[in-house]
DNA sequence: TTCCTTGCAAAACTTTTGCATTAAA
DNA sequence: TTTAATGCAAAAGTTTTGCAAGGAA
């Protein structure tokens, strides 16, 4: 039988036990980051996360949530999306994806690898080695 | 034959013309900044252009370089880009292209068109269409 | 005169940092 | 006991805005 999940929430303990295994102490706080932005693909701000554990009565501050995701990034946990200027997003997506970005709402839609194939790609530069691909399709509402 | 233009600066009067075609009334201070910047395809920002017309010489704020960068991104005669989460970059390349983003260095390169190929793209969601394709290769150095 | 542009300073925002306090190993 | 994590406030960095002054049409 399945396990029943908060909605918008992993498992607490689950988290907890990937954390460890990242070699990430499971500290509260972690805890309920990781249980928040890891409870299925999405795209969430530092801002948002903040408001949203607060809302559900955390207690957590501005500076351990961006340490927090900063250290999550650097273990591959999540990813850091540079998509408009204005804010950091981190997607709980790590695999290989892409993005539609729409340009008159802000949305941000994962695109599955298979939609997009290259039939064509430079090589990297002397000296150099290609670390990741970024591919955005910006978007916009047609009339 | 070929009329001779300072290195690192277009002419001022084919920029001053430019500007007019576009709508764009040129000052002395959005001539500068054209002549800077469309000289040659390159990413600046717009501290380095501040830092560059003012070590010229040049009496301009920086309330004028933003509002300048901003209209001629709004012309289509610069382009902004989203690369790394830091600052916007100003592209006077605004012909399609891509780019290479090193994360050791901090570079960035122009991938032109024939060297990217896709041979298979997404459609657009329903009630969107394309409005452009953002790629950037990410480069780290090679040990 | 009227409208637009500029410069300056301040404000607005996002993200990072210093440091005392607290919690965990 | 020793190390690491947290919260708070302040700092840092980029970009925008308000407003008075200046310049062009």
């Amino acid at each position: 039988m399945e396990s029943s999940v908060p909605s918008g929430c992993a498992d607490a303990k689950s988290c907890e036990r990937q954390l460890t295994e990242c070699g990430i102490r499971p500290t509260p706080q972690r805890v309920r980051i990781a249980s928040l932005l890891l409870s299925q693909p999405q795209h969430l701000s530092a801002e948002q996360i903040l408001a949203t554990l607060r809302a559900a009565g955390a207690r957590v501050s501005k500076a351990t949530v961006y340490n927090t995701l900063n250290l999550f990034a650097d273990h591959g946990l999540i990813r850091l999306l540079c998509v408009d200027g204005t804010r950091a997003w981190f997607d709980s997506n790590v695999g290989p994806h892409y993005h539609f970005h729409c340009l008159s709402t802000g949305a941000l839609i994962d695109v599955p690898v298979p939609e997009v194939a290259f039939s064509r790609l430079p090589a990297a530069p002397p000296g150099t080695e290609v670390a990741g691909i970024d591919l955005v399709i910006r978007l916009r509402k047609k009339m």
